[in-house]
DNA sequence: AGCCTTGGTTTCATGTTGAAACCGTACGAC
DNA sequence: GTCGTACGGTTTCAACATGAAACCAAGGCT
């Protein structure tokens, strides 16, 4: 019996992430919700995703906590779900960073309260000082 | 004829972000890269990947701009690679946070300087102030 | 030459995806 | 009440992707 490899019980954090939101759909749909879909319609109509797939995912969502029933058919992000906010800001700022064109019409993510752009992620170390890939280390347990 | 759903054309940076490393594999495939591994055989013992696939991965990510090849049968990760690493870690500490039990054993991603765990992720507007995503929108062209 | 390792490609059974058809419930109009 | 209709799914089935194993080719060693 041949199945979807599984990275559940994987030691490492990201494998396990990417088990929960890692296919094409999830994190889509996450996005959708950020952005304020709540209903089955609304996220098909966005995502342009069939029925079925979409049933079956935002299934998945509710069962890793990441999204659950809200009033009547209605699914809100959880506090796990809104945690994935980095993520997608991270996504977004590579997306916009290497996959349109100069001047290509995109999407943005803006703050309220200005309008602008939000500013770059970085990663810090615990002192604060930026790190980037090479200052760092993955140990393993 | 069905095809796989592309984003590719999307106006969403998350989206082509997605379309562009958006299975399970190639994120763990940069994530192993990050973590030093630079050969066929490197990444197929450390994921555990079917050849054939682990084949079809690289080459796409090559494709991509995201790995190019190296000196003698590498895969290096070229600065549009090295840019995921805001996604890698994100993902990294959102698993941290979700998909451990407490004192489950788990990989760290630490500071070479001081061996310490790195500060998790902050998302902050344009003026430096700490935003969630309830203080941001998104603006479709 | 022969043997081993590395880096793949091919083959094929099985799983997953996607499109469309179908089903059940709630609602309004008639 | 019952007709139509919108919504929220489930079922069906063909096409595509995945995974395991077999196979192939090039280089290094003895």
């Amino acid at each position: 019996m041949v199945k979807r490899t599984r990275f559940d019980e994987e030691s490492c954090p990201v494998a396990r992430s990417v088990d929960a939101v890692g296919d094409w759909w999830s994190l889509l749909i996450v996005r959708d919700a950020f952005d304020g879909s709540r209903r089955f319609g609304e996220f098909q109509r966005s995502l342009g995703i069939a029925k079925n797939i979409l049933s079956a995912r935002l299934k998945g969502l509710v069962e890793q906590g990441i999204l659950e029933p809200g009033d009547q058919h209605e699914y809100v992000l959880t506090a796990k779900g809104e945690a994935l906010f980095p993520v997608i800001v991270a996504l977004r700022q590579w997306g916009e960073a290497f996959s349109f064109g100069p001047g290509e019409p995109r999407s943005e993510l803006l703050d309220r309260r200005d309008g602008k752009p939000l500013r770059p992620l970085e990663v810090h170390a615990a002192d604060g000082r930026l790190v980037t890939a090479a200052d760092t280390e993955v140990r393993k347990p």
